[in-house]
RNA sequence: GCGAGCGUGGCGAAACUGGUAGACGCAAGGGACUUAAAAUCCCUCGACUUCGGUCAUACGGGUUCGAUCCCCGUCGCUCGCACCA
């Protein structure tokens, strides 16, 4: 029977459509099932999908289907992360308005998602840049203002004085404003924060309940987040040196065991008392100006040189007030991090060595390994930051560094120093608030008002949305709301005079850090549907990229920790399990060197292999092109390849096909036209061989053979069946793809005897049960391609809605079982034995193998070890 | 510098809890079918070999009856953090 190669334009839409009409995918809230939420990382709508996309959209449908066919009630949504920059920058360069360019990106990248075929349900669907989404995240900052989690502060921002706005760090390149160019200046800014930090220990002890996510990603918060154990400590300002008012200075230090070793104390050039000494000394003046500037641009280039200048404020040791110390102001000392301030003991820190050296400061040893001569014990260019023993220290010679860290801060927290403890405990977080404010257009605007008689008046609750002007301008730099003719005049809600509107807009991380919750209930009137949410949350199975491990990852656990403190959820944790997947690269190819060097498009070249050697030519004029290293897809070296001409030329079912198999998905994936072919080819081997096939399988039921020629048939059927299942829970997509290539390979010849007219009643049974496993486990991976098999096996209704098989236990226990004979460790020979045969069989039977007895030679054998259902090794 | 991870054929990779190293795919070579090509099907495919075997999982040691897997050291690559007191 001659059959027609699959046609993947032909079936994939029309299956699409079918799955549309039935509406498989759309899911029920009040569903009774088992509930599953799987999802993707939403994309940014920048107009077009990228493999990434596909690889990462392709994982989670896998999972979406397979769950589903497991019987589980699955939630598995799509939306838009659409806020943000580009839009603007679109704005600016193309003078299309935001929201324009924005919704037609989105509907182009609909499109394609759907040419996907992915089972996402539609109709939760929503764009962050709605007002419909954007109003409720409105009301979760008022309900955060209320609970004290926003605040406003003062704070340093990188400021663009051409662009008239604010830099992310990112977006600083060598200190210059990267769309500019302008020198970037350190300005002081009223922006507002959310307090991430109220939460800092929960975020970092509940990374422990997080035991599916990977451990890269749990350690890299925890690092973030910073936790150290140490103590706060008041240093007394010897009188005559003291600034006007001022009397000691705190320093937090982890470190309280090695404080007999302290030469000096270093303070920030912000810190308070170096602002002091600047008013009045101009030498100290210029240089706290230079580590401003510094600390701006080009700080993390330069692994730059320890500088300090010393203040002439002289302190009291804590533990001997005859002993003075110096006070510098250091440009190594951060502001933003503890006090501002530290004692350097320069014997067990190398930043404080570097620093004693080059002002003459004294380098006391105070710890010394364990093994070390406190007699002989020195310092040389290197500091001992290490555990050890306490020497030079007086009333803690001798004891652990443990244990002089437990005195010291005993004693310290006892003693007083004016009317407060000289010391106390303390426990600090790297971790700090989260700035939200952007002084942009295409964002959530930050629903409060400014009175100059009431401050800062947040927008009373039924007078949301504040909604975005459509009539803005980007024909200056700055910000359109504030140079809106009318939308920032309002009248004060608490006292009804001309007040004006807050004209920042919010951080697009806090679009993006509860969008999962609202999909549970898209269409609620309020932020969220609280026993939709509880019921669906958390997040079962989270995929995306690893570049998100710390900032979207941990914002949104913050969140979802604040919802749950202003009532709008009940889950602290948002996701359960994450698995972060690894990039689509692929080959560069160039050609010129230098300046004039060309990067050249994967689709404009062509490749041959001659003698081993893989060349590539240019298409246009046949010059040879270099073939370069494999790299992420990037648009400025063009190793891109699109999406839609691969689902055009070969279907999206190849195309996600191939991007799960080859590599582990937390691996990076080398994107290959051979691979992708290979892929393909094996969509159409499955095609015909089912195809062909189906004539003679179309009126037998599904049967697995216990006995006969079919048996074997049934039993590697069942074994895939049970493998794959596991492969599947696991996310080990690349390890499904090669046993279901295994299983083709299997029941290529069954198929083919079917398709001739052999094989009986019972025989055809047991391959069309094969036959049914295989398709059903493609399914999760090439749904339209198992739509059509398993249409053209007769089968009536959708495949999308059949439950996934059940194994047969005694197909898939052997048995006999292949135990290897090993001699000494080395494979000799092979023993099929019994399953349950005892060792004293296993042992008999092994020594009567001629393999055996040959190797042996008339050799006794010393020892045997006999590993049940295992292997066997004969030690001589 | 600190932290984490990785290193297996020509290539992407498998190998369960320490138990037959290289499944599966790609590339390559040979053959069948064809007037021919494509497609398809079959075979070979780590190295050396005196065809008995021997050596092979970055390198050097160790533990073990047995190590890709565990331990110690060395080298290389990748990622994250980087003055965090």
């Amino acid at each position: 029977m001659a059959t027609e190669r699959y046609n993947p334009r032909d079936a994939e839409p029309r299956w699409q459509q079918k799955w549309n009409e039935a509406k498989v995918f759309e899911t029920d809230n009040d569903d009774p099932r088992e509930k599953y939420y799987v999802l993707e990382m939403f994309p940014y709508p920048s107009g077009r999908i990228h493999m990434g996309h596909v690889r990462n959209y392709a994982m989670g449908d896998v999972v979406a289907r397979y769950k589903r066919a497991r019987g589980y009630n699955v939630l598995h949504p799509m939306g838009w992360d659409a806020f943000g920059m580009p839009a603007e920058n679109a704005a600016m360069e193309r003078g299309v308005h935001p929201a324009s360019w924005t919704y037609q990106n989105i509907a182009s990248m609909k499109s394609q998602l759907k040419a996907m075929g992915l089972s996402l349900d539609w109709s939760r669907e929503f764009a962050t840049c709605d007002v419909a989404y954007y109003q409720h995240q409105q009301r979760l900052f008022l309900d955060f203002l209320e609970k004290g989690l926003v605040y406003r502060k003062q704070s340093k921002v990188n400021w663009d004085p051409v662009d008239n706005t604010v830099l992310a760090n990112e977006q600083v390149i060598d200190g210059r404003g990267w769309r500019s160019g302008a020198l970037v200046e350190q300005r002081e800014l009223i922006q507002w924060f959310f307090k991430i930090t109220d939460f800092s220990q929960d975020l970092l002890e509940a990374l422990d309940t997080l035991d599916q996510w990977p451990e890269k990603v749990r350690l890299m918060q925890k690092n973030w987040i910073g936790r150290s154990e140490g103590m706060m400590l008041r240093w007394e300002i010897v009188e005559a040196t003291a600034p006007a008012g001022e009397t000691e200075i705190e320093v937090y230090t982890t470190r309280p065991d090695t404080l007999f070793g302290a030469s000096f104390l270093a303070i920030a050039a912000d810190h308070p008392l170096a602002k002091d000494a600047a008013a009045t000394n101009p030498a100290i003046d210029a240089f706290c100006e230079e580590c401003r500037r510094a600390g701006t641009s080009l700080a993390a280039l330069e692994t730059a040189e320890k500088k300090g200048i010393d203040t002439g404020i002289r302190v009291k040791h804590p533990l001997d007030p005859s002993w003075e110390l110096p006070v510098y102001i250091a440009n190594f000392v951060l502001m933003d991090y503890g006090t501002g301030a530290i004692f350097g003991c320069p014997s067990g820190d190398q930043r404080d060595l570097d620093f004693a050296r080059k002002y003459g400061l004294p380098v006391v040893p105070v710890v010394m390994p364990a093994d070390g001569d406190a007699a002989t014990f020195s310092i040389g260019d290197v500091a001992y930051d290490g555990d050890g023993i306490m020497i030079n220290s007086r009333f803690l010679d001798g004891k652990t560094t443990g244990e002089a860290f437990e005195i010291v801060a005993d004693r310290l927290s006892s003693m007083t120093l004016g009317n407060a403890p000289q010391g106390e405990r303390k426990v600090n977080f790297r971790l700090r608030d989260w700035g939200i404010s952007r002084q942009r257009y295409w964002g959530c605007p930050i629903p409060v008002i400014h009175c100059d008689d009431c401050g800062v008046v947040p927008v009373p609750k039924k007078d949301l949305p504040v909604q975005l002007p459509e009539d803005v301008t980007f024909d200056q730099p700055g910000n359109p709301l504030d140079r809106h003719l009318t939308w920032r005049h309002v009248a004060c809600p608490q006292c009804g005079k001309d007040a004006r509107r807050e004209t920042d807009t919010m951080d697009t991380f806090v679009d993006s850090s509860w969008y999962f919750t609202r999909f549970t209930a898209p269409w609620e009137d309020k932020p969220t549907d609280l026993s939709a949410a509880n019921r669906w949350l958390p997040v079962d199975q989270y995929i995306g990229g690893i570049e998100h491990a710390i900032l979207h990852l941990l914002y949104s656990r913050f969140f979802t920790r604040a919802m749950r403190e202003t009532g709008h959820v009940d889950a602290k944790e948002p996701f359960k399990g994450l698995f972060t997947q690894g990039m689509v690269v692929h080959e560069t190819y160039s050609r010129g060197s230098g300046m004039s060097r060309e990067w050249v498009a994967p689709a404009d070249i062509r490749i041959e292999e001659l003698d081993g050697k893989r060349r590539a030519y240019h298409l246009s004029d046949g010059e040879e092109v270099a073939i370069g290293s494999i790299e992420k897809m990037s648009k400025s070296k063009k190793n891109v390849v699109d999406p839609d001409d691969i689902i055009a030329s070969y279907g999206a079912d190849t195309a996600r096909f191939f991007v799960l198999s080859d590599s582990p998905p937390e691996r990076d994936v080398i994107w290959s036209e051979a691979g992708v072919e290979g892929a393909h080819r094996f969509t159409q081997r499955l095609w015909r061989l089912i195809a062909e096939a189906s004539g003679n399988l179309r009126d037998v039921l599904s049967n697995p053979a216990k006995d006969g020629d079919a048996k074997a048939i049934s039993q590697f059927a069942h074994k895939a069946l049970k493998a794959v299942q596991n492969d599947y829970d696991r996310l080990w997509f690349n390890k499904a793809v090669a046993r279901i290539y295994e299983l083709v390979n299997a029941l290529a010849s069954p198929l083919t005897k079917v398709a001739a007219g052999e094989g009986d009643q019972a025989y055809r049974a047991a391959v069309r049960d094969a036959a049914e496993i295989l398709i059903q486990l493609v399914a999760p991976m090439t749904p339209h391609l198992a739509e059509e098999c398993w249409a053209a096996l007769g089968n009536g209704g959708l495949l999308a809605h059949t439950n996934w098989p059940v194994y047969d236990d005694t197909l898939v226990i052997e048995n006999d079982v292949i135990l290897p004979v090993q001699i000494n460790g080395k494979k000799r020979a092979e023993l099929t034995i019994s399953r349950d045969a005892d060792q004293n069989a296993v042992t008999e039977a092994v020594l009567a193998l001629d393999d055996v007895m040959k190797a042996l030679n008339g050799q006794t054998p010393k020892k045997i070890i006999v590993v049940p259902q295992r292997i066997v090794n004969i030690v001589v």
